[in-house]
DNA sequence: TTGAAAGCGGTACCAA
DNA sequence: TTGGTACCGCTTTCAA
């Protein structure tokens, strides 16, 4: 199995076993035309119990290669999609072997001037875009267009499960779900309510974060009963009034899932009637106004949904795609991690510190 | 600040615009002896000006240097030195610049027979090391010996903080320890007693936990008494009785916090009293026989060390600096991910499936 | 102190 | 269908 790969075989080597030159090897393991198929088997065979691996840097090197990528996102929310992006152009600058432009592309919210800013981009020839797909059914044409093109559609944060796709990276939404669900059920040991706020049920996502909640409420913690999900469209003030509503229900929820990152207007509502602490509150994500509530035990836990390791993700599969070839998982489920208060401070330094105002611009590598 | 890199740089722009030739170039840019200091830098300051990126293809490719590195680890515990293994053949896989020779070395135990086999390898002129100090009081010298002769020794899963290694990669062990308190102060609301068992407070990460461990109990559980730590020693037979010991207490000890991944002696002594899952255990990392136990709630949760990623970790930094010699963060701490019920799925396919017997052995890749 | 040139291992083009 | 060769950007050796 394992060859004695002292001296590296190269195209070299194959050439001189074969008693042919170096072009022909070439051809011959590239399935370039104008090769005789008796020499190009014999090619291969030998190239493949000499165990070749081609030398990536003279290949690179020899081709020189620019590859043009598009990250289109949306602005908000920015304490998760800025550090996506910055997964993104870490993972870029990291890229040795091949020179990548990257173009970033922003939107207002996630499902809003999305599409409009895909179909600018669809003739300026970009070997690969990452997106963020809203609601998927208003992108999949887009997305199927521009893999008709060649251009390769990477999903990050959420899917498009149903459309041409090369993969997609996000957090395990149900599982994320499920865990909200198993804390507040350890907590909550007596009787109570449960209530759900979430951003759109069309975002597969979201959706899926609230139907693991339910699943796993229903099993694991049956004593809790779950009041219809709260949908946000990312609005600070229909959450922050709907909160409102919610706490003046008799019984009051015990406890609430926000399977948003947009919780500042709720915890704002529960706070200032006087519950911050009392109703359990298990959050999404992680930013600045979190960190005193997680420490004081406002909040219960969050979901950190790793949005830098998300982009990183996303970015070098699909850089492995278009560079060697290699198709990658269609299917990456990131693992949240399950932020309290005693692991607070581990994450504390990947919190984005100024909120820059971010403009579209493009960075070349 | 930004360039507009559309045509990339080399030395041979960076030549042109100084009028002198490439051979200087590469001279003033490297500090090689032999360069008018004046012309020195200038083309310092041009390159600065022209915003000079290497090409690392063609670098590497005239270089076509040989990395060779050792990966001294104990066999057991298997169910992390495994993974860990594994995530260092991975990062050593996807290194397109350099060839790497990787070497395995393996000894039975953390602090049994790592310093002999260490110094067997002090005159093969590693370019790196990674590896795992049991009792650091006893490696550094060896470490010291290994980075006078210019080998970069990287710590992974512990670390020897006074020792002279590059770099350490492991979970930060004080947080693990305050998450478990954090687990069981949350789940334990009555009055009781709890008890610790660990594999040998000399190791720094096994002491880090319990000192962790011991201060959030005693700030938000204040209701839980500790019981003094047992060491195990790696010894399954010690921690069985030791376990039995335990729950012949009065009172019987209300939850276990186990911070070593030798968990299983422990959970079948619990299992053979009847106390699985009245007894609230939080154990560390996963193996296929922990899965039944969360599944079930026989143990509370577990506290993931992440070796793989560990092992990625360690070897990309100690690559990036011996291939681009850029010095790596001293410490490197991974935030251990809390399986519960919920999230154990997303583990599932980590798991190590079959025991193989490990043998040393030498890749060449 | 500097310049000129040979190659590292592929790819691609032109000639045979 | 094949062979020969220039060239990618950098390092290194030899000559000036």
């Amino acid at each position: 199995m394992s060859h004695s790969a002292l001296k590296s075989v190269g195209i070299k080597q194959i050439a001189a076993a074969a008693g042919i030159s170096i072009g022909t090897v070439d051809r011959a393991l590239h399935n370039r035309p104008g090769v005789n198929p008796k020499t190009r088997s014999r090619v291969l065979k030998i190239a493949e119990k000499l165990g070749y691996r081609p030398n990536l840097a003279a290949r690179s090197l020899k081709l020189n290669r620019r590859l043009r990528i598009a990250i289109h996102l949306p602005r908000q929310i920015a304490s998760f999609f800025d550090p996506l992006r910055d997964g993104v152009r870490e993972a870029a600058a990291a890229m040795h072997s091949v020179t990548v432009d990257l173009t970033f592309r922003t939107y207002p919210h996630l499902g809003q001037g999305d599409r409009k800013l895909l179909d600018e981009d669809l003739d300026r020839e970009y070997d690969g875009i990452v997106m963020t797909p809203g609601n998927p059914s208003q992108v999949e044409s887009t997305i199927r267009r521009f893999t008709e093109r060649g251009t390769a559609v990477v999903c990050v944060a959420s899917d498009a499960p149903r459309s041409t796709r090369l993969a997609s990276v996000s957090v395990d939404a149900a599982i994320s779900g499920s865990i909200a669900a198993e804390l507040l059920g350890t907590v909550l040991q007596s009787e109570g309510s449960i209530a759900t706020i979430t951003g759109d049920l069309n975002t597969f996502d979201h959706g899926e974060k609230l139907r693991g909640f339910a699943a796993t409420l229903a099993t694991m913690a049956p004593h809790l009963t779950l009041i219809p999900a709260i949908e946000t469209h990312d609005s600070p003030k229909k959450a922050y009034r709907a909160t409102l509503a919610l706490l003046k229900r008799k019984p009051r929820p015990a406890g609430i899932y926000i399977s948003t990152a947009n919780s500042l207007p709720v915890l704002r509502a529960i706070d200032e009637n006087g519950m911050l602490g009392r109703v359990k509150v298990v959050a999404t994500d992680l930013f600045a106004e979190l960190v005193p509530l997680i420490e004081s035990a406002g909040i219960l836990a969050t979901l950190y949904q790793r949005p830098y390791t998300q982009g990183k993700l996303a970015f070098e599969m699909l850089c492995r795609y278009l560079v060697e070839g290699i198709q990658p998982e269609p299917v990456t489920r990131v693992a949240p991690h399950i932020i309290l208060r005693s692991n607070l401070p581990l994450f504390l330094d990947r919190l984005p510190e100024s909120p820059t105002i971010s403009t579209d611009h493009n960075s070349s590598l």
